[in-house]
DNA sequence: CTGTTAGCGCCTTCAG
DNA sequence: CTGAAGGCGCTAACAG
């Protein structure tokens, strides 16, 4: 015997109303008399109403819920851009339903499908890890989209993009590493993400810039701090001759810090370590992290009210840029 | 002019059946003939026909949604907790919806009435920041409810709760101290949380276990790591003569640590910090911190379980307990 | 094995 | 200012 949702007719009845009055004052629309309303609104206050989203979500067509695709909900930029995102959302009286992927790439497809039945009104994708096409097809199926940190067709969906005029943190970050005497540049790139820099691009930089380059020295890794300590781990036993690792977020810099220092090496005397995204643990890190800061609370607030503005109607997608800063700390000044 | 979702009748009319055996066939029941199906099937495929979880949602009295209700999504403790959840709702085919209250009553409250519009069939609450009265109202207008690090009526809902036969971790932390002879131990416990000891219990062990007692040396912090870091800075300018400070979590025990070392202070040497939590800053910073470590995933995944079982009819709730392992580092050896 | 009918709770439209 | 009718997309219950 389950107790029954409380509805609008249940507050029609009490008030002595048709359930069309009781919708009217939930929906603060006018024509009606001030002593009805109150009286409704009385009724709704004892009886505990509350409106049922899924029927008015029925009959609207609308779900006023957006989706929300994130590759690893423990990763604090995620986390930061997250939080953006929600908050937006709040402001806006919207709902967010969580996509968590894991970094799996088929349970992001399951994920996107989930949202469709779902009918959220649009949803955030961040750091999708799926090849263009598919994903482009994907978002094609939902009814509006913003992408954070993956270029996508301007005509597909919004997006938040680092500024393709900025030259690449890895690629920077070699720069300053050569520039402070480096010779032997190691990489740990992000595979599968749009933010590291492609390995051809990578050595053509270094080696314009007069270091040594070697197709070894450059190793793909999950974004984490687990994959970034086993794949530094294995590059420096295998290269030690190293001096400098880039890595590709500050989780892998971090993850490769810690397996250099196992191994010996002091940092950054022997090796110095860059990372990027500037998360909370650079700065508390020993050494602390040379990193690039990057707005995450405001990436994602930017992706959120995009779209929102897509669902209110703006049929005009639209692209914005931010800019990471350096951050040169102890790993590598 | 909006795209019209295809709906169950699209697809019988290509199939030239009744929606009904359309339905059948997404609903994997029998009663359908193998052709049929796979006929019906094929059109699905070549329609891109999702169901409308709303339209089941309504007719069913089901959402096949919990909703996840946390504190902050960037404290890595809180991400952790989340991903066990989220875990298990994907495994048993459910969605999560988020409510974030950014560590704000008022928005909490608001969070559940949200939750309480969107129907889902449970919520996971975790680490509430609202007073038992209030929360035990909320919870029993949820249609099911799991709670985390928050003792609740077991008539009431599931928990997932510390072992409340072992000493809270604040305490074990003092005793720790003052065995390795601090003398004068400051306490920045987390305000609103049930997990920090209360400043009468603090004061009464450590001042049966011989130590010093101040009334002014305990303050409430909320737990982060900006937090902490204002409240320890102030602690120990009021209070130089600390010689310990007892942080909540891993995050003030972090900002506690910066705050000490901005001030002169060397890390045990001077002052020895302790934590609780064991997040991967923990294990990263320097000095490392001693915290104690509890299994973050696993509360998190097991109050999403208790939840589901409820959900899918069990009437007797359940109260499931864990405890955390003390974890001796640098900052307080 | 397949189809028909009747709602789920709400909003839109149109009458009073 | 208020109400009645119709339908959103789906499933349950019952017919055939």
């Amino acid at each position: 015997m389950k107790k029954k949702r409380i509805t609008l007719e249940d507050v029609a009845q009490v008030a002595g109303v048709s359930h069309m009055t009781v919708s009217r004052v939930i929906n603060n629309q006018t024509g009606v008399s001030d002593d009805t309303r109150q009286r409704i609104l009385d009724v709704i206050e004892q009886l505990g109403y509350r409106p049922s989203r899924i029927a008015r979500s029925l009959v609207m067509d609308k779900t006023f819920t957006i989706g929300l695709l994130v590759p690893d909900i423990t990763n604090p930029y995620f986390a930061e851009v997250m939080r953006g995102i929600e908050d937006v959302a709040w402001e806006k009286d919207y709902h967010v339903l969580l996509a968590n992927t894991n970094e799996n790439p088929a349970r992001e497809r399951a994920m996107f499908k989930n949202l469709e039945e779902a009918a959220v009104d649009g949803v955030v994708i961040c750091s999708s890890r799926l090849p263009d096409d598919e994903l482009f097809a994907l978002i094609r199926r939902q009814r509006a989209a913003s992408v954070i940190n993956r270029p996508v067709p301007l005509e597909l969906a919004s997006a938040v993009l680092i500024d393709p005029h900025s030259e690449n943190r890895n690629i920077r970050a070699a720069r300053h590493l050569i520039r402070s005497g480096r010779k032997r540049i190691g990489y740990v790139y992000l595979a599968r993400s749009a933010i590291s820099a492609a390995v051809e691009d990578f050595m053509a930089v270094v080696q314009n810039a007069g270091a040594a380059v070697n197709p070894s020295w450059y190793r793909g890794s999950k974004p984490t701090w687990e994959a970034g300590y086993k794949v530094a781990h294995e590059l420096l036993v295998d290269h030690p001759e190293l001096d400098a690792i880039v890595g590709g977020n500050d989780l892998v810099a971090l993850g490769t810090m810690r397996a250099a220092i196992e191994l010996g090496r002091r940092i950054p005397d022997d090796l110095a370590v860059t990372g990027g995204d500037d998360i909370l643990m650079a700065r508390v890190a020993h050494p602390s992290l040379t990193t690039f800061r990057s707005p995450k609370y405001e990436v994602g607030a930017n992706a959120a009210r995009l779209l929102l503005r897509q669902i209110a109607g703006d049929t005009e997608y639209e692209h914005v840029f931010y800019t990471e800063t350096f951050i040169v700390r102890e790993s590598a000044p």
